[in-house]
RNA sequence: GCAGGGGUCGCCGAGCAUGGUCAAAGGCGUAGGCUUCAGGAGCCUAUCCUUCAGAGGUUCGUGGGUUCAAAUCCCACCCCCUGCACCA
């Protein structure tokens, strides 16, 4: 066993033997509860998961180092569908899929078998799932630890769901559905074989009538061109049946005639025929009495809504091409039998006026755009872009009744409306591209009807989850607009469904609620859970009167106890403990759980809960990708958590990711990062090891309090970035900008004895505790400090130990450094000698005379030269200081404002003593002999004069 | 299409809100040196171009604009990622 793994298991069963991560109410401390959403059963956790969950972790071990008690819960996620269909998908011996449990879940042989019973496929991921989540370090108080298909859980549910249709939250109606008549169930997106993202349209129909008693029904998404018809498309060679619908007499095409039985439509078809039946007869329309053709139209398809199509040539390309292909052969008309004048006497009708176009938009378009007949696909193009054009720009003419003047867009709604009050329009539902069920199975449209929704779209309802976004923390900010969107944008979400796992709908036989709508608000269950574990109480005992107590403190413990058998003192400590923990302070899960599961998170908190219940913060993180690319079990890149913490330890896959991104960008793993990561810390290890071992006198020179001085600036900002969950930026500093720190010192100290380089290195680890809490815990015992480090307390900021003059110096190490390699780079040579010379004691009372000028505003140079001319120490430089002062200002240009600001507190620096304590660690770096003179020293070394160009803060420069 | 987020010096990525301190942090990679029996690790230095004196030049998706001054502000355009519903 590897030294890494042999420690992070000795400190896992460490932490757990002395329960640090279990957390209690204590009136004392004040309380941090975080949450991560409850990751879904059907396969292991992997890299995304653990990326998510670190960065809860960074923040729930950060707290708990400065003082807060951390309480971070977690829970299962069993409902829902995919749980079975992995299930059955294995017992019907699915070979594809059975190679990926075994190869990439890494599921033993044995227990795979069991994997036809789906509770125990989602009990086995659980139980890994816990282990590697373990593994790597993750702080759970796993006490409070549950699956959605707990009886108690389930009663939850129930007094959740309940409390929201008390509250007027949940509503019944019909619904749209993709659906799959052979699996009698709605087809989402994953489980479709082809036709991803495809969702249902809703077409008008109009109904035309053939005769008195039959109608016509014609499918169209723009019913406002009902007063532009010239004509009627029938597929002549499709096949098309007169049926009975609900009561009406319809022709329509056959397919269609089976789509409507599915809609909520009593269909009886009475008789089949061919299309050309109808060619040449004539028809209504409903809202004019105007009577018109019925012509043969090759391109309508009679799969696509009720295939019937009515004719508006002024305004539609296919329309127009059909009845152009017509009319130059007119002779097809014979046929069917029918006079071909009828064809040519047809003339496009002009309803709608669009800037751009003349009367036919259809036909300018057709010619602009070359299309040369009805199966050309650039009709398809022609039409959607007309049809843009016409919805956002038009405006219908006088020949539109009641309409007329007003834009397409406005009054759409308002026609159809009217339409169908008038009884002259219905409307059907289609694909507009077809959906192959993974059961090869085509999919149609169903309309599910006595449908539960959360009604979403109730205004009241929005509001007060604005309320909750405007009163909470988001992380990053830039995703504060985003949920107020997402919040003004959702609809009806349907809240139950009839297969799956999941608590059954308590009031509705047959439904179980669905497993985006059981997951909302169950943060408070974790609250409560830890009693209701210890203490074995039963489901039925968790009645909603119970619950209302716990969340509400509704009614009365003791007549409470006598109903549900709890004890009162167990009721009064389970709301004690909700009103201790509860609202959680922080959830983070990555973005694509933005327009869906956080959203409702917020709804149903701003339902159920009061204001002061309502959540604190909410986070939100990229998505992994794996070496560039999404990952998927299926592309060979999905990592467990369990397989890199076996790979490359934990510290370094914690690491490994949060280094990779913060706020909404997307991380990547790259593996060979991750065990470069594995070995810098396993560098780190020595490194700091070392220290430790021989730190231990008590020096306090300049370079110990440059070096406690840099920390403090670390600490701050390793402790601000943590608290906006800027993980990266935070560890990205912890680790390495402190590392360099620590090593700057060592090499100007030139050794690792001093016991502030020890504490140095104490502080460090505490900052990377919350990141590599394994290394970190290793490393603290070495120091002799007593007790974990996971609750050690976390460093604070000290101004007083701040030491601007410790770090100026440092500065102008730094300064001549660079200007010296630069020298050297420009020269090309290999210096074998390296004379400083420092700024002579005049030139400090100018450079600071014109330091405070420039921060206090503009130095005018005249105005200056007044000054020192009248300074009689001055006076006799005045010729030095003509050519020094635009130096100065030139020089200082390029000097930030802080540490202009920290030159002026500690005035003229003695470069002198500076440099010559710096004498012996230049001369290593250069590798050259290095001597320091002050500019007019008697025995300086000056060949070629350069001693005065010396300024303050930069030395001159002579190198041979 | 709608909504959200992006495009920075070999790669990953800071910076952009509050324009100058930005040739632009840090990590990785690469090169050279030190250390080592060797390998690895570690440590140091360099890493846009030019320059024998600490300097200069050209860069931050593309094209314009504002300004003494723009990676940062404004406009237009191109490209990439994510979500879009009954599903986790």
């Amino acid at each position: 066993m590897s030294q890494t793994k042999h420690f992070e298991q000795k400190w896992q069963a460490k932490w757990e033997s002395a329960h640090v991560f279990e957390a209690d109410p204590d009136p004392k401390r004040q309380k941090v509860m975080v949450t991560f959403p409850y990751p879904y059963m059907n396969g292991p956790l992997h890299v995304g998961h653990t990326f998510t969950a670190s960065r809860v972790d960074a923040y729930a071990r950060f707290k708990r180092m400065q003082g807060y008690n951390v309480l971070w819960p977690w829970g299962w996620h069993w409902t829902g569908q995919p749980l079975l269909g992995a299930s059955q998908r294995v017992a019907r011996g699915d070979q594809e899929y059975i190679r990926v449990l075994l190869e990439v879940d890494g599921v033993p042989e044995a227990e795979l078998k069991k994997f036809v019973d789906p509770l125990y496929m989602a009990q086995y991921y659980t139980n890994e799932g816990r282990l590697a989540a373990k593994s790597i370090g993750f702080s759970v108080d796993w006490r409070r630890e549950f699956t959605t298909v707990m009886p108690t859980y389930q009663k939850f549910i129930e007094w959740q769901y309940k409390n929201l249709k008390e509250k007027g939250y949940v509503t019944r109606g019909t619904h749209p559905v993709v659906w799959c008549p052979k699996d009698k169930s709605p087809t989402g997106d994953h489980d479709r074989q082809s036709g991803e993202g495809v969702t249902s349209e809703e077409y008008t129909l109009i109904k035309y009538k053939l005769d008195e008693k039959t109608y016509l029904p014609a499918a169209t998404f723009r019913p406002e061109t009902i007063y532009g018809v010239t004509n009627m498309w029938i597929n002549p060679d499709a096949a098309y049946v007169e049926a009975t619908v609900n009561g009406e007499n319809w022709i329509i095409s056959q397919e269609a005639a089976e789509k409507l039985k599915e809609q909520e439509r009593k269909v009886e078809v009475k008789r089949e025929f061919k299309g050309k039946e109808l060619i040449g007869k004539t028809f209504e329309n409903p809202v004019t009495k105007l009577k018109f053709p019925i012509l043969p139209g090759w391109f309508v398809d009679a799969k696509q809504a009720t295939g019937v199509v009515y004719s508006v040539p002024a305004h539609a390309p296919y329309d127009w091409l059909a009845l152009r292909d017509l009319q130059e052969k007119p002779e097809v008309m014979a046929d069917f039998g029918v006079d071909p004048q009828l064809v040519l006497g047809i003339k496009p009708i002009s309803i709608i006026k669009v800037e751009g176009y003349g009367d036919f938009p259809a036909v300018e378009i057709v010619e602009h755009m070359g299309i040369k007949n009805q199966h050309d696909p650039k009709a398809e193009e022609a039409t959607k872009t007309l049809y843009k054009k016409e919805f956002h720009g038009g405006v219908l003419k006088a020949s539109c009744g009641p309409y007329a003047g007003k834009s397409v867009r406005e009054v759409k709604d308002i026609l159809i409306k009217d339409f169908k009050k008038m009884g002259v329009a219905d409307s059907m539902y289609d694909l507009p591209e077809p959906v192959i069920c993974r059961c090869m199975t085509q999919c149609i449209v169903k309309i599910l009807s006595d449908q539960w929704f959360l009604n979403y779209s109730d205004p009241q309802w929005k509001q007060k989850a604005h309320a909750a976004v405007a009163q909470m923390n988001i992380y990053p900010d830039s995703a504060k607009p985003w949920f107020n969107t997402v919040i003004d944008w959702l609809r009806e979400w349907a809240c139950a469904r009839t297969t799956g796992f999941g608590t059954p709908l308590p009031w509705g036989k047959g439904w179980i609620i669905e497993t985006l709508s059981d997951s909302t608000v169950y943060m408070a269950f974790y609250t409560v859970n830890k009693q209701i574990k210890q203490n074995n109480v039963k489901a039925e005992a968790l009645t909603p009167e119970v619950f209302d107590y716990i969340f509400y403190g509704k009614g009365n413990p003791s007549e409470l106890a006598k109903i549900s058998g709890i004890n009162v003192d167990l009721l009064e400590a389970m709301r004690a403990e909700f009103l201790y923990w509860y609202p959680f302070d922080l959830r983070n899960s990555a973005k694509e759980l933005v327009p869906n599961h956080l959203s409702f998170c917020i709804f149903h908190h701003a339902a159920l809960f009061p204001p002061e219940h309502w959540p604190k913060a909410i986070g939100v993180n990229g998505m992994l990708m794996v070496e560039g690319k999404q990952m998927h079990k299926s592309k060979g890149n999905f990592i467990t958590m369990k397989g890199a913490v076996e790979k490359y330890g934990a510290d370094a896959t914690r690491c490994g990711l949060l280094l990779g991104a913060e706020g909404m960008d997307d991380p990547d793993w790259r593996a060979e990062n991750i065990s470069d990561l594995q070995g810098k810390f396993e560098g780190l290890m020595g490194f700091a090891s070392g220290i430790i071992a021989c730190a231990k006198n008590g020096e306090d020179t300049m370079l110990e309090r440059w070096l406690q001085s840099k920390l403090q600036s670390r600490i701050k900002e390793v402790t601000a970035s943590l608290d906006e969950l800027k993980t990266r930026t935070a560890l990205q500093v912890a680790l390495f900008e402190t590392w360099n720190d620590l090593r700057w010192y060592i090499q100007r100290k030139g050794n690792t004895n001093a016991k502030a380089l020890g504490d140095a290195v104490k502080v460090w680890l505490k900052m990377l505790a919350p990141f590599a809490p394994f290394l970190c815990e290793e490393l603290w015992s070495q120091t002799g400090e007593e007790g974990f480090i996971c609750v050690a307390q976390w460093p604070t900021f000290d101004a007083g130990k701040v030491d601007v003059a410790a770090e100026e110096q440092e500065n102008l190490i730094t300064d001549l450094m660079t200007d010296t390699s630069n020298i050297l780079k420009a020269m090309k040579i290999t210096p074998k000698r390296i004379c400083y010379y420092t700024a002579a004691p005049w030139k400090w009372q100018v450079y600071l005379k014109i330091l405070d000028k420039t921060t206090a505003g503009e130095a005018k140079i005249n105005e200056l030269m007044k000054e020192f001319a009248a300074d009689k120490d001055l006076k006799p430089h005045m010729k030095d200081i003509a050519g020094l002062v635009p130096r100065i200002i030139k020089a200082l240009t390029k000097v930030s404002g802080e540490r202009k600001a920290n030159m002026q507190k500690i005035k003229a620096v003695d470069e002198q003593t500076i440099l010559e304590g710096a004498v012996g660690f230049l001369h290593e770096r250069f590798n050259a002999e290095v001597s320091v003179y002050g500019e007019n020293g008697e025995a300086r070394f000056d060949p070629k004069q350069r001693a005065a160009m010396a300024m303050p803060y930069q030395p001159a420069i002579y190198i041979e």
